[in-house]
DNA sequence: CAACGTTGTTTTTTCATTAGGATAACGCTC
DNA sequence: GAGCGTTATCCTAATGAAAAAACAACGTTG
């Protein structure tokens, strides 16, 4: 038996972050563009855009920062916030992880 | 902002217990029977039993033990295993929900 | 100035999960 | 034996999410 647990940040009942948007963000940081991020995580980029495109609503600010045109067609970088958020949902998720593991073990060890 | 945090137990894949599981067992216990929990909770009978059996069906083991007709039709109360389970994942809970919110305050305070 | 690959956006279609309705079986009570 | 309320089960409908398609806008490159 295993424990599953999902974390998801909201604001007034909106999702702003969780694990989808943190994955793609940081594939988007890896491959410098939205498209090719949605195309290593199989997923259309319609989907891609719509996950950032939310959290940025429901945050109230910018996510990655685009180009549309130029060299290669544009791009997307992640702006100051979206990699402050990342490394604060990586840290809280590893720690989590962690603790509700021991949790766990301490309530669920005989089953 | 909020943190929402859900936990699930699961076997190999399939889904066992969480919150909802619990609560309809719950219910089940304060009223003795399937259906009447099902009303109260405003669900259709027919998944309040699909929850319940889904459950045993991973689990290995039954959670109530039914009566078909009878006095009053019939009705259903919680198995041993069920009674554990509930307050093993109760504890859990509490103890998980506070844990987290430490955690959430620690890293997103500033948010 | 044409080509290219990206972003931005809308619309349509498909798909899976969930909710609900209908019905049979059951056993006690009257 | 009829009536009742429950459990058990199946089948259909509704909801919502995901996917896909389509197309305009853009700016650098050659």
């Amino acid at each position: 038996m295993e424990l599953e647990s999902k974390f998801r940040l909201t604001k007034e009942g909106e999702k702003i972050f969780g694990n989808g948007p943190c994955l793609l963000l940081e594939t988007v940081r890896k491959l410098g563009s939205l498209s090719k991020a949605a195309k290593e995580l199989n997923m259309s980029y319609s989907k891609a855009w719509s996950m950032i495109n939310r959290s940025e609503k429901a945050l109230g600010c910018l996510l990655i920062d685009t180009q549309i045109g130029g060299t290669g067609g544009g791009g997307s970088n992640l702006t100051p916030v979206a990699e402050y958020l990342i490394k604060a949902y990586r840290d809280f998720y590893k720690e989590a992880i962690y603790i509700l593991d021991v949790l766990y073990r301490k309530y669920f060890e005989g089953f």
